[in-house]
DNA sequence: TATATTCTTCGACAGAGGTCGAACGAGGTG
DNA sequence: CACCTCGTTCGACCTCTGTCGAAGAATATA
């Protein structure tokens, strides 16, 4: 459960993160709810999916966690988000 | 060589276009030099997979392709692309 | 300690996707 | 017509990735 530093993440990897519908909807929870565990997202895969997805949400710079006795809380990294790519977690979301 | 209608393109589908470095490259390209033949690509695969990737981005709505001769001039569709997704190719093409 | 809850990891599987060379097709030129 | 150029399509290959259930790890609770 380690975090990059979003300098070392490319372009192309945060895309293919937002590309598939799952981890999108994921995002979109993220950004209307703020802090999230893990068992709060109602999508419709089953728990080693969902915990793939939110590894790879994780690996692409774009998420955080932290522990909270035994919930995973999840988070968007939005300031450092928007230093490193300005603009665009905005502008993906704001895409209906 | 159809393309579809711009409306009935989804947000993941033009993530996952864009989430390739060669595709990537190659629209920079277009948002740099504007109107382009698909040989005047200086890609690093082969010609078949060169097409196989402009199919990609035609498909996803990032791109027009229009004959001339025995060429194929590729073309961003920014008008259309910033009317259903606002601000997302700027600021993609605004990422070092 | 035993049990329950929450999430991750593992192993397996199927489908998607990037890659290539060879063959093909469309359009110009001799 | 023959030939060349540009690009697409086809078939094959291999890797990547989304998916699941089962097992495991970590924490809380009885």
């Amino acid at each position: 459960m380690t975090h990059p530093a979003l300098g070392q993440v490319e372009l192309p990897d945060l895309l293919h993160a937002l590309s598939d519908p799952v981890r999108l909807n994921i995002v979109r929870c993220l950004a209307r709810d703020g802090e999230c565990a893990c068992g709060s997202f109602s999508v419709s895969v089953s728990k080693s999916t969902l915990s793939h997805h939110l590894k790879v949400l994780r690996q692409a710079g774009l998420t955080q966690t932290r522990p909270d006795g035994t919930l995973r809380l999840i988070s968007l990294r939005r300031v450092e988000l928007d230093e490193r790519f300005p603009e665009l977690l905005e502008s993906v979301l704001s895409c209906r």
